[in-house]
DNA sequence: GTATCGATGATCT
DNA sequence: GATCATCGATACC
């Protein structure tokens, strides 16, 4: 009899506080397990940012992954410890937001969109657009929203300021596809989002 | 609406 | 010298 089970495993799921930090262990997980349950999780740097919808997971096995061929000084964070933010350059113009899990070393989520809720105004003057939809709508937009680059953000820990997580609302109907912009790894399947979001950066 | 392309610089080969 | 986990502008349907 699993009907009664899934039931209340939906209660439960629909039950998670708001205000509520992320367990600790929340981190050590494999990376697509994080990059599925981030997905619904608030994040705010110094108090500006909104609810994750669009993530993707990294892994070292993954030809797609900076930790691919090894650690180097650029990619150090991600064979540290879980829970830290991993912050890259990209294309010469971006910066990435990724936050760093375990188990094994060498594994990240990339934060890809939030749908904004707070601090509006500040993001829409760093992003100088008001449109909610092109605000975080994609990981260097995000990251210009938030104002996080590597200088300032690469290696500190998510569960103390400027960083905050907290679960808004329960993931919700998560979507899974191919991951954007690489071409080693393509079919893996890694990239999660609330379906039906227009706060994507794409839709799935 | 979708497709293509240039910008731009750190990193690694 | 090549690569690149992107974005925004432009061109064309």
């Amino acid at each position: 009899m699993d009907g009664p089970r899934i039931a209340l495993n939906k209660l439960l799921e629909t039950m998670t506080p708001d205000r509520h930090s992320l367990d600790s262990g929340f981190f050590r997980r494999h990376a697509t397990d994080v990059a599925q349950n981030l997905i619904g999780v608030r994040l705010t740097v110094d108090g500006v940012g909104g609810v994750i919808v669009e993530t993707e997971a990294y892994d070292r096995t993954d030809p797609a992954s900076h930790a691919f061929r090894g650690p180097t000084l650029a990619n150090a964070v991600m064979f540290g410890p879980p829970a830290h933010a991993y912050v890259y350059h990209s294309y010469g113009i971006h910066w990435c937001l990724n936050f760093v899990c375990g188990p094994e070393l060498g594994a990240a989520v990339l934060i890809r969109a939030l749908e904004p809720t707070d601090g509006v105004e500040i993001m829409s003057a760093r992003r100088r657009t008001t449109d909610p939809l092109k605000l975080c709508a994609g990981p260097g937009r995000l990251c210009q929203a938030l104002a996080i680059t590597r200088a300032s953000h690469n290696g500190l820990p998510l569960d103390e300021p400027p960083f905050a997580l907290s679960r808004a609302r329960s993931a919700g109907n998560v979507a899974s596809g191919r991951r954007i912009g690489i071409t080693k790894g393509a079919e893996t399947p890694w990239r999660f989002g609330l379906a039906g979001s227009p706060y994507l950066s794409r839709p799935f």
